[in-house]
DNA sequence: CTCATCTACAACCATTTGGTTGTAGATTAC
DNA sequence: GTAATCTACAACCAAATGGTTGTAGATGAG
């Protein structure tokens, strides 16, 4: 049962969300308690637009859901995505294991 | 002992390397074995020059490493960089726990 | 109803990114 | 020694990125 099919686009998606220092700082404080997104936008110096833009960036990258409460618009961790990107740097771990196992063959049969 | 103090702009570095799917192929093939840059530029539908950049862009992120073999350089993957990655993705996967804690808690002094 | 707040989105700008070609320096092969 | 190979790097270009301001639509508060 493949449910985890990422297409390469999607790991570029997730890569490069994660790869800013305020993205990452969003994605620390939502999935500790859910922020509206002008609650975040009050956190940092920068415009509400770009908050709202990196809120955009990680909801499309899966790290992030946004879910309608009144007017505002309630920002929350989706450890889906977090999981997807473990995941993927597992796998190359476990290439990492494979080449130390086939070095350790090597030198065993000799 | 704190041997892993990773700057903002390096773990930017980090994710931003991995946001790329040729760099990331890259990355899994140096994992298996050395190769030259020309040797990888062959792979690639692009110029050498483009290659030479990624691998770059992956040494400055310490998921790669360049040895000097005569007139070639050979890139291999470098484990320590991935490591920090993942340990990265794992300091949100706590975050996550944590709050998972604390709603079993608060649902259970009721 | 009216006003303030929250969000979305377009338009714009500077910088970075991912690609190109071209030039030049080392090293190896003949 | 000369020619071929491998690498580094500069200069250039188009597209994406991270920021801005401004406009407009919903929703909540008084």
């Amino acid at each position: 049962m493949v449910v985890d099919e990422l297409s390469d686009s999607d790991v570029d998606r997730l890569f490069q969300a994660l790869a800013d220092g305020t993205r990452r700082d969003i994605v620390r404080r939502v999935t500790r308690d859910g922020y509206s997104v002008s609650g975040l936008a009050a956190l940092y110096a920068m415009s509400f637009a770009a908050v709202q833009k990196h809120v955009a960036v990680l909801e499309r990258a899966s790290l992030v859901t946004k879910e309608k409460r009144g007017r505002e618009q309630i920002v929350r961790g989706n450890h889906e995505g977090l999981q997807k990107a473990r995941r993927l740097l597992d796998e190359y771990d476990a290439i990492w294991r494979q080449r130390a196992e086939r070095i350790a063959d090597i030198l065993a049969e000799e």
